[in-house]
DNA sequence: TTTTAAATGAAATGAACGTTTCAAAATTAA
DNA sequence: TTAATTTTGAAACGTTCATTTCATTTAAAA
């Protein structure tokens, strides 16, 4: 009976999330999303809700996208160590092919919105805890194997490499040099061996 | 002859740092700036110009704030470890008191402006290179007394600590978790010594 | 005291904001 | 074809946006 969604809305998110990727949450305006979805203003509002809601579903789209990336690379590693340089190097490629100087969504939204909106902190905090346990679980698998130093524990290892991850995309947003960059890393993953 | 400025010009740009740190540029409006600062609306766009031109000098406020701040931990400091130790306490120091999560001002805005507006981009290639070059100062001080190593150069390192400070601000922004944060800074310095 | 320029107040500018409304068009299952 | 329901178009909602205007008030220098 009824006429069913004839848009695809993955597509629609992944418009949505190039603008606001681009411009940030506060910087996009309906009529950005209405110009870049090519929907109409009231099919956003019919199938988002809002413009908060929308960015929650993009921010979602975004990770999961992110996610399904590194599971990949994760899937091709041989070891904890391969698997720790794959998450790193997925980064430094993200950095290197972001012509337009965007950075990470997730970092930007953390920064912008976290003491704004309850919704996306705690949005942030899964994340943020979701991350930690996915490299705690590869250091853990590395210091088993003795490819990593057991100095500090897995989950300090972890939360150092977060934090180095978010630093190379902050770094990533002005100096995009891959050789300053691959020297980087090798710096921050020194310290595992 | 003429009346003389009256209204305290740091004073008015300490009021309005507070508002931009806490929402951001593209969050902030006017009017919560004529309600921060007390000062006339028409006294705003006399003194400041533009909304743009308040934040760019509230944003070097902030960073000579900062600057002092950092000078000042600096001579006292013995040595090169010491000055580095110094730069990762001032900012555990600043994320343990930020009790709203704001995170560092110029860390936001460069992950807000920098792909936007080409007066913030060039700010924050300034604010790096000089970052950049007071760190590699330091690692090269510390190289020559044979406190930190030379598996890498100094400009290499300053690089490593400029991200590293970065991710720490970013992390901080939702674990404010003391020990945690000692514990990563730590591992964020082993990698010198 | 007069001159000069800055600070103020309050209102107005027009554009843009996020959101709502609702009748018309489109599409599918019965 | 009819009934059901979603998508569309376009306009309008009231609010807020950054900025301008200008007459009035203030205060210091001449």
């Amino acid at each position: 009976m009824p006429k069913t969604e004839t848009f695809n809305r993955n597509h629609v998110l992944q418009k949505a999330t190039e603008v606001f990727h681009k411009k940030g949450y506060n910087g996009t305006s309906m009529q950005d999303l209405v110009d870049a979805t090519t929907l109409n203003r009231s099919s956003i509002y019919n199938s988002f809700g809002s413009k908060l809601n929308m960015f929650l579903e993009v921010l979602s789209h975004y990770q999961s996208y992110h996610n399904a990336n590194f599971n990949q690379g994760l899937a091709n590693s041989y070891n904890a160590k391969e698997a720790i340089e794959t998450i790193f190097e997925l980064n430094l490629d993200e950095i290197v092919n972001d012509n337009d100087r965007k950075g990470c969504m997730i970092v930007n939204c953390k920064s912008e919105m976290v003491n704004q909106e309850p919704s996306i902190k705690s949005f942030m905090e899964k994340n943020q805890d979701r991350m930690i346990a996915m490299l705690e679980d590869i250091v853990s698998k590395g210091q088993m194997e003795k490819i990593f130093n057991k100095e500090q524990t897995a989950n300090q290892y972890a939360l150092y490499l977060f934090s180095s991850i978010q630093g190379l995309r902050m770094t990533g947003i002005l100096n995009k040099n891959e050789e300053d960059l691959r020297n980087l890393i090798k710096t921050v993953l020194k310290v595992l061996y």
